[in-house]
DNA sequence: TCTTAATTCAAACGTCTGTTTCAAACATAC
DNA sequence: GTATGTTTGAAACAGACGTTTGAATTAAGA
């Protein structure tokens, strides 16, 4: 078992029982059982529980940004001077998260729990790690849906930007919930994909409402 | 000190403690702590740390859905067949809220931020426990939007409702964080009344959008 | 006032937590 | 093969946790 394994099937434990059941909720014990890994591995390889949970964000986060970063530098380098539509935008942010969790089903669902827990626990020390990590795209992204929504004021466009992130992490992160009750309610199958389809509509019509002010 | 003198004091410090820390990190010590009472007075009173979490939902929630509930009742034998408005129906629940928490300005925050987390922690105990108690406001609810939103395919209400709650819940409970980054970026104030009026508009022209199927 | 029940209190219980220790096993280079 | 640095392993650590106990205190009714 070489050393990368190691940690990466700590990761990956982690990842899904963090997801599961929130961070204080998940002990080291179970990580590790679960990894098949001694349980002294995670101070060794991570120095503390709590950067392990970083650890987890950054693996995650990491490939999303660049991502998102490289698919805007390519649209911009082939149609400068184009501005994007909230949707268009929404579009590149959905399909960088398709991206990084490509294979795995499951991993979609992750993310976006994993995003809610960030925003929900731990008295938002990672809400504030993931902020100055990736300070840089939030900007950019911020800047675009600025082009994108001219008529706002800058003080409504900042709390309809959260209202958008607020719909978009709550039902994704609780998406597994939110589907199971809804395939009892239709006795229909829905898959993440028509989730976010539906989204999309709901957001975009929302940064454009006649303004509340 | 009398019984519910004691009661009381310890659901005021869960209640403040819980929506600042999450359930699973504040330890029952902290709470009576703060409250100043006995350790052993949660075990005695409420039997256990669990139940204690459904007390402090309980205060909160049972007004909340016993205000809409008369309002509603209020309303429709004043206007009967009169159909509401998302708009108004929004209006009915925010105003149930502000009654609940009138007085004290941290209520507010402190409601929603628990309805976050009982969405985001404990595995969806919370949820379920809610969903059970409160089953016949929510539906009534739910029968208003519909009535409201003829337009919409069933399956696409259901989930625009989940967008609606999802935005709340999120920037409600993170109002505080939220209004700090606010005030920070733009030098001005803003309160938690001005957040609701913008939001409102968001969420109608959200629920109104164009079917995204 | 005496009796009885309800409540408070300090202390302890057993369990689980994250972390540390230090020897054993491993890999790598000379 | 020996020496060196890295990784694993079992065990123990100290501390925090929710809960229980049983005696002390308070409140209430007859």
């Amino acid at each position: 078992m070489t050393h990368s394994d190691t940690v990466s099937r700590i990761l990956d434990s982690a990842e899904s029982l963090f997801a599961e059941r929130g961070f204080a909720e998940t002990s080291l014990r179970s990580i590790t059982a679960q990894a098949e890994v001694n349980l002294a591995a995670v101070n060794y390889h991570f120095g503390s529980k709590k950067s392990l949970i970083q650890a987890v964000f950054a693996r995650f986060f990491t490939p999303f940004y660049q991502m998102i970063e490289s698919s805007l530098d390519v649209h911009e380098k082939r149609y400068p001077d184009d501005i994007l539509s909230v949707e268009e935008i929404l579009k590149f942010v959905s399909r960088a998260i398709s991206k990084v969790s490509e294979g795995d089903r499951r991993r979609l669902a992750i993310f976006m729990r994993l995003l809610g827990l960030a925003y929900n626990q731990g008295q938002g020390h990672l809400r504030k790690f993931l902020q100055n990590e990736y300070r840089a795209v939030s900007r950019r992204v911020m800047e675009l849906i600025t082009k994108a929504t001219p008529e706002l004021k800058a003080e409504e466009r900042f709390w309809r930007i959260h209202f958008m992130l607020g719909a978009a992490a709550f039902t994704l992160s609780n998406m597994e919930h939110l589907r199971a009750i809804f395939e009892h309610d239709f006795n229909a199958p829905c898959t993440e994909e028509d989730v976010i389809a539906m989204l999309m509509p709901f957001l975009g019509a929302g940064v454009r409402a006649k303004s509340g002010l």
